[in-house]
DNA sequence: TATTGTTATACTCTATAACTATA
DNA sequence: TATAGTTATAGAGTATAACAATA
């Protein structure tokens, strides 16, 4: 009787990516995550930006006004680090800080003419790192995920 | 003539949820995943894991038997990180380090019965934080987001 | 020469608490 | 009493380089 193959003798890549965890949403997400993250932020360096600051901007420069504690809840993110962030944007000249006029404890963020044509380079910068990143998806099974992941990442939430 | 409505009017998540990086892929997974990573980390924590640790424990307890390199490969963490990681699971006697008699240079980690017995409680701790946050969607969606994540983060790479 | 595991180091990200000015 | 922004600080996560043992 032939001897039993060694478990070896499978690849690596095969044994990982059949164990259960190969199959795990959070796992999945996480790891999908951490290539995109390093594809969009790869992308954005020749900007001077990275992915947080880059969120900040293009919020701002999309007109949406929002104050700093809005920024934070949005983007899930402690107020304590909007305001690291905005001050470094705010150095460069690609955003300010407007007092609101309905409450002076507030501070609205807005972008420069500067900060809104950076934010339109580094969109589309974003754009071409996220298609690398969803290569292996139809625009079709793109906007599946984008709509299943709205459900779990905004829709659901307060 | 009446005056505009000022954009101030609208509530804030509106105007943020309905900008345009509300409907950005990027955005979007990386938001669920820090929602998801938060989710598990908080389960974890009565068994004195986090999720990175735990992924390392999850997989040799599913006898899959890999090198200290395969991990990182796997885990897209460093190999130096793997090493702190499973210094820790050793030292709590989780995990084990054993020679490689293919390649004396690696060493090839495994779980021990207490290994075995914590992933187990880590991995059903790790599926209610996991139904907690894709509460939002059906079994077969989530399926569905499973297959989609799966060919973005496991699929198309080598 | 190249690779595995290891150590060391520095940098980024994240979480927390406390303070101020306003509400 | 509560909230917006700020400051400070510590911890977790990440990235890089160098080294010894082995391929």
């Amino acid at each position: 009787m032939a001897p039993m193959p060694r478990a070896r003798a499978i690849p690596a890549a095969d044994r990982l990516t059949s164990s259960p965890l190969g199959d795990d949403l959070s796992f999945l997400l996480a790891r999908a995550n951490a290539m995109s993250v390093a594809e969009v932020n790869a992308a954005l360096a020749e900007h001077g930006l990275k992915v947080r600051a880059f969120a900040v901007l293009a919020i701002v420069a999309d007109d949406v006004r929002p104050s700093q504690r809005e920024l934070a809840d949005f983007l899930r993110l402690d107020p304590s680090q909007i305001v690291v962030l905005v001050d470094d944007l705010e150095r460069r000249g690609l955003v300010e800080r407007l007092p609101d006029p309905d409450d002076r404890r507030a501070k609205v963020v807005v972008a420069t003419p500067a900060g809104e044509r950076l934010a339109a380079d580094a969109r589309a910068a974003a754009r071409a790192a996220d298609d690398r990143t969803y290569a292996a998806l139809t625009p079709a099974a793109r906007e599946h995920l984008t709509g299943l992941l709205r459900r779990i990442a905004i829709d659901d939430v307060g």
